[in-house]
This record gives C-alpha cells, sequence and structure tokens, in this order.
RNA sequence: UCCGGGUUAGGGUAGUGGUUAUCCUUCAGCCUUGUGGAGGCUGAGACGCGGGUUCGAUUCUCGCACCCGGACCCA
C-alpha cells in the first residue's frame, strides 16, 4: 500500500459523478455567454511567477528544475498562462477575447477546509474591454453559475469592492502610506480584532485618527461621500466606474447577489479596478469561495499593448465552492447512472451484442455481462450500478422470439418482440410496452 | 513551516503488554443457466510506516507519513 500524496485525493466514480455535474454546469454557464475554451500546458518558467509575484512565492510553489536545466513550475493559476497567450497572438485576435478552462492546479500550501495542493479552477476571462458592462458580465456569468447549480440569492453573496477607491481615499490622507499593506490590512479586517487592524493600518503610515476616519469611509454606503471626502479624480472615477458595472448588473439581471464592501480587497497585487470575492451568506464555509476583478495593467506588464482584463476563477473541485453546494443541500446525488443491462442468459451473445450495441448508438449507456456470471449475479451487479431498464436476453425468450424488459425498480416486466427491439425507438422502457 | 486532534479489513467500529483481534457492513464464490435489492453456506479483507523499551508491542514511547481543523499565506 502506498499513502497519497498531502494535499492531492483521488476522486471514484460515484463522488466524480456528481463533480462531473458541477463542472459540466459551470462550463455550459460559460459557453452561453459565448466563452470559448482554451487549454494550456501544466508548466510554466517559474519566473512568469517571480518576476510579477515577488521572490517569496516560490515557496508557494511546485518548482524545480527540470532535465535541460529550465526552472519550470506546476501552474499555480492560470492569469499568467493566459495573459502569455494574449500577448503572443495579440494581433489576430479579435477582441473582445473571452475565454475559459477548467484545470487543476497547484500550490504547496498546507491543506485545510475546502483548500487542497491539488485543486480544480473555472478561469473565465475576457481581455480588450475597459467597460463595465464586461465587469458586469463576469459578474452575471458568477452568478448564473450558481443559480444553475441550484443556489439562490440566500445562499452566497458577492461582496463587490473597487481598488481605486481603496487607493485613491488612501493617497488623499496627507501622510506617507504603504499602500500595499493598508490594502492587506483592510482585507484582513473582518478576520481580526478591531485593535489588531488599528494596529496594521497605523503601520502602514495612517495616524489613528485618520485611520478611524478611513475606516468610517470604508463602512458607507453612499459612494458620493468617499468622492467629497478625497476630492480627486482618482476616486470620482473609481465610484463612478463601480456605480456602472452594479448598474449593468441590474439591468443583467445579477444586481441582487451584490453587496458593495469596500472591505473587501483580494490579496493580489496585480488587481486594478473592480473586485469580489463570493462569500457564503451563511457562512458556515468559512473562507471566500471564490474571487474575480479587473487586472487592466498585467498585459501591457507582459510586454503587450495596453489591454483591459476582467476575470473570475470558482474553484470546480477541491476548493470551497462544493462546499458551499453541500451546505446548501443543491450538492448533487453521488451516485452511477445507467440506462440499460443487457442481461445473457445461456449463449446469447450474438442476440445481446447487437442489443446492447444498438442501444449505444442511440446514446445511451448500456453495460452487458463480461464475467460470465450467473442469472441472480446479474440481476446484482445490474442493481449496483443503479440500471434503470434490465433487458433480459434468455434461451427461452428466444425459442418464443422474445426479449423481456425489466423495470429495475419495480420489478416489473414485459415480453418484447426479439426482432423489433430496440428499432426506432431510442430509448425504449418498461412503460412503452406495458 | 507552525499549533491542536486523529489513524484497527473497502466503509463503520470493539478491544488488549501475551493463544486464532470483536461486531456490523462490504466484496467474491456457491446454493441458483430464469428473476436482484430476501435468506443460507463458504471465502477474502485490518492494528499507517520505522526505531526504542520489553522475554513479548496493535497496546507504552520517539520520529515520520497521511487525514481533519486552525495559524501564516491566499493567486
Amino acid at each position: 500500500m502506498y499513502d497519497g500524496i498531502k494535499g492531492f485525493r483521488d476522486f471514484y466514480p460515484a463522488e466524480m459523478a456528481a463533480h462531473r455535474e458541477v463542472i459540466d454546469t459551470v462550463e455550459d454557464t460559460a459557453q452561453q455567454y459565448g466563452f470559448r475554451e482554451i487549454a494550456t500546458p501544466a508548466l510554466e518558467e517559474t519566473r512568469l511567477y517571480v518576476e510579477k509575484s515577488g521572490e517569496e512565492i516560490v515557496e508557494d510553489l511546485y518548482s524545480f528544475e527540470d532535465q535541460g536545466g529550465r526552472d519550470v513550475a506546476l501552474t499555480p493559476e492560470l492569469t499568467p498562462t493566459v495573459a502569455r497567450m494574449v500577448v503572443a497572438k495579440q494581433q489576430a485576435l479579435a477582441k473582445p477575447i473571452k475565454w475559459y478552462s477548467t484545470r487543476p492546479f497547484w500550490r504547496y500550501e498546507e491543506p485545510q477546509q475546502g483548500r487542497f495542493r491539488e485543486f480544480y479552477q473555472t478561469n473565465v476571462d475576457i481581455f480588450g474591454s475597459e467597460e463595465p458592462e464586461a465587469d458586469a458580465e463576469i459578474l452575471a456569468f458568477a452568478a448564473d453559475a450558481l443559480t444553475n447549480l441550484g443556489l439562490d440569492a440566500e445562499d452566497f453573496d458577492f461582496r463587490v469592492s473597487h481598488r481605486d477607491i481603496l487607493g485613491g481615499l488612501l493617497e488623499a490622507f496627507d501622510a506617507d502610506i504603504d499602500t500595499r499593506a493598508a490594502i492587506r490590512a483592510v482585507d484582513k479586517s473582518e478576520k481580526i480584532e478591531e485593535a489588531e487592524y488599528y494596529d496594521l493600518l497605523t503601520d502602514s503610515g495612517l495616524s489613528y485618527e485618520q485611520a478611524e476616519q478611513f475606516d468610517d469611509l470604508l463602512a458607507t454606503d453612499d459612494l458620493g461621500e468617499l468622492t467629497d471626502f478625497a476630492g480627486t479624480d482618482r476616486v470620482a472615477d473609481a465610484v463612478e466606474n463601480l456605480q456602472a458595472v452594479l448598474d449593468a448588473a441590474e439591468d443583467f439581471g445579477v444586481r441582487e447577489y451584490c453587496t458593495l464592501s469596500l472591505e473587501t480587497a483580494r490579496g493580489l497585487d496585480y488587481y486594478t479596478g473592480v473586485v469580489f470575492e463570493c462569500f457564503d451568506s451563511v457562512g458556515e464555509v468559512s473562507r471566500a469561495v471564490f474571487g474575480g476583478g479587473r487586472y487592466d495593467d498585467l498585459i501591457e506588464s507582459f510586454g503587450g499593448q495596453p489591454t483591459p482584463a476582467v476575470g473570475v476563477a470558482p474553484g470546480v473541485m477541491n476548493s470551497t465552492l462544493p462546499l458551499l453546494l453541500q451546505r446548501a443541500g443543491v450538492w448533487p446525488e453521488e451516485e452511477l447512472s445507467t440506462d440499460y443491462y443487457v442481461l445473457q442468459v445461456g449463449d446469447t451473445r450474438p442476440v445481446a451484442a447487437r442489443i446492447a450495441r444498438e442501444l449505444r448508438q442511440e446514446g445511451n449507456v448500456v453495460e452487458t455481462d463480461v464475467s460470465d456470471r450467473s442469472f441472480g449475479a446479474q440481476l446484482d451487479y445490474a442493481d449496483s450500478i443503479n440500471a434503470e431498464t434490465a433487458i433480459i436476453v434468455g434461451e427461452r425468450d428466444l425459442e418464443d422470439d422474445e426479449i423481456t424488459v425489466k423495470d429495475m425498480a419495480s420489478g416489473e416486466q414485459v415480453q418484447v418482440p426479439v426482432d423489433s427491439f430496440p428499432g426506432d425507438r431510442g430509448r425504449p422502457t418498461y412503460d412503452d410496452f406495458d
């Protein structure tokens, strides 16, 4: 016996069937918005992450030198990769570029609730539009994906904020402020004691009075108050932009899922405009379910022409979204499903095989005996794979040129002429002959 | 990396410094080449790994691995 690797998980068929349903729902939703699927490598050069995020990020990467001497890393996120792809074909791609991709990612972190070292995300991004409609479309996609999974407005909450509001307000104080540290403090404010929060703010350069004032400003519902306080174009523009995104979200039918929450900052440095995080309304899932936002400077920093971008990345496996779905009672059934089991009694293989083949050609899931098992054992097996219908092909039936169609749930069965089965019926069941 | 709690057949469990480690379930075969989700019989399957203490360790002890939480970090 071997242990698995810490933070990596196996998925067996029944559990995977539920995950498959979740992934398909999220991807179908993306396709309905016209997002196009891409595929990307599992390895990138380590410097792709180091140069954008700092040397300390290496601690959280699976990185190593390959046999050709290249420093490579398992991808911890998709954004740098898609940015690289956009830069490489920038002139060839019609804008806006709308892509999605579901894939595993790897981070060398300590596993915790809803967090593993290997996890799957569906990344959804729009490149080439700086309009608020693009931000709102990302919000709308995310909200639709969740409601298509069975969640409603009572279950989750998108906390929406704007990076320039935070940065602009800080800039408006007469102080030498470490903006990055201050934003990080804001991002933590919900999780830590108030005194600790104020300590972090004052550490970042604000006076105590300024920290209080800043905290008050973030709590406001009146965005105009922020504009008046700062008196700068930066804040005025950011407020206007955030309002425009929320207005668009209203028209897109998803405003009800969004809450203004300036305390939401996101830890990542490359965000520039609207940012948001999805939370469990009940709070049983203790950390953010997923997040997204605008990163208008990243493509240019990768050597491309200035290209605005906005995206979101729900985790679909080994992440907090499945926990939220379970908490809300909408997690799909973890069970196998099978349309037909074709049961053979005696040497009836030619007929059984023909029937199985024709049912499969109609798109059905069909199993038949490959273990030379007894009648009872075959029925047991058919039961274990949740077969809906058993087609009994027995020597006795065939003597009368018939087969037996059996409904597995009720046990009822009916004799049917073998020559006309399945015929042009796509998915015949017991009820069709009853 | 750090802190807390865990680890006994596939799943759930009982128990013990000393014979063949308990029970339920599961799985496989058979009764059963014509009726499963019922029953009977037979069989399979476990003390996470390594070191130490001991005549003897699944039990005590140390280290490691993995699991569940949490801190840090969060892309």
